[in-house]
DNA sequence: GTCGTTATTAAGTATATACATAATGACGGT
DNA sequence: ACCGTCATTATGTATATACTTAATAACGAC
């Protein structure tokens, strides 16, 4: 035996994925109700749900009440990423950590950017450029708008000893937020901080986060060439 | 109002979520058991779990057996990105989906193909590539390696009515894969498929996928510049 | 003190039961 | 035919209870 077969409600789970994929009932057919495939496996309908729930959570099957339960007409698949602070993203590849704080400067916002992040024209803004160093060598650029009025002590931070990334991750409580992967051209300034040709390739995070309707911060992460995300499915 | 504050679960849920970050639990900290937590909000002990259980999925607290609830000591983000088929992708933006299958051809593995698909050195593959297109113009260029065994009925499929990726969905049983994001320079024959110039930052997927040991296919998708993925955190 | 055994603890799971809720579909009035 | 109302239905959630399991902590032998 390489691998135990699963007890309970993952047996049920894996059973059920086995009949979608064995077409028992093809994508968009309705399958057997909770109570029928409780009495089916010979569980409580809550131990049927536990695993229906989890299909419905990868996305195999659609569940709404009253309609039942159908197997999803396009399975869509989903992968998780985990997003580490990068200290430990670094200290994980076995690299020593360290971080320059490069520029720090406060400004009223642009028309732009207090559109992109819904405050006010002209609200004061933390500006913040950071180098991400692994074994001294370069491993990402950073380029950070902070709002003061949702990170309060970040003004009075020494961020030479820890970066603006933990300090509000530690700190900023955040409601919600978006990130995006994209590739993207090293312009000039990326190429210099990152010591890499001009126009290479490379990696970009962007990633935005609010506490409630009031925007913290938004970055701008860009990547040493060959960096990347993986993720199993 | 603007949003209706969650019942149940979701409001315990909420609720310890504010509290972790209020620091009443520090990082690192144990908190209350389910036990405990239940008398507190008044609530079954099952109910206190899914809350909790939630939370753990989202990576916010760690749950181990007797030793008990802990706050998470680095709060790992998570977010969670769907990878459609590319024809709904298209579709979903608006542009009108076809693709073109410029090459099929079938021949042995070679020793580098074999060892990373697990296959024994000279077994028989496909290799597939097409160019996917967004309103007539290249949307993404894609390269594939299939382990016909895997993939029994592909050989006879008609690749020009349906893609690769769309009938490999479909038809084959995938158990478990892998999945990268990454940035790549275009290659003067990425550049040519894709009507972008050389040396242009590309996204790129690279994604592998088994049914149990046996590999079933290996993909490298190269998206025309500007492409990217997003998500809600 | 060190090592191995055992007891205890807290989460994980399973179950029967009950009620809530969202959709559907049937019914009946106009 | 159309439309609103209401019964029906399947999932969603909550609860008390009980048992299982992993891991710690206490204990005792050496």
């Amino acid at each position: 035996m390489t691998a135990t077969a699963p007890q309970g409600w993952q047996a049920i789970r894996d059973d059920v994925l086995a009949r979608i994929r064995a077409r028992e009932w093809p994508p968009g057919a309705a399958m057997p109700h909770e109570a029928a495939l409780a009495t089916e496996y010979g569980a409580a309908r809550a131990t049927v749900n536990r695993a229906l729930r989890s299909l419905a959570e990868a996305g195999w099957i659609d569940r709404r009440r009253k309609a039942g339960t159908r197997v999803a007409l396009h399975p869509v698949r989903r992968a998780v990423f985990d997003i580490p602070v990068i200290r430990r993203e670094v200290e994980a590849a076995g690299h020593a950590y360290a971080h320059r704080l490069l520029a720090r400067a406060e400004r009223p916002a642009t028309a732009v950017e207090a559109a992109r992040l819904a405050l006010p024209d002209g609200a004061p803004l933390l500006f913040l450029e950071t180098l991400h160093l692994a074994d001294g060598a370069p491993w990402a650029w950073e380029r950070r708008v902070v709002n003061p009025a949702a990170a309060p002590g970040l003004a009075e931070a020494d961020l030479d000893a820890v970066s603006a990334n933990e300090w509000l991750v530690q700190n900023a409580a955040f409601s919600h937020g978006s990130i995006a992967f994209s590739a993207t051209a090293a312009g000039a300034e990326a190429a210099a901080r990152l010591a890499c040709a001009p126009g290479a390739a490379l990696f970009a995070i962007d990633r935005t986060t609010f506490a409630g309707a009031a925007p913290i911060t938004e970055v701008r992460l860009l990547y040493a060439p060959g960096h990347g995300v993986a993720s199993t499915l």
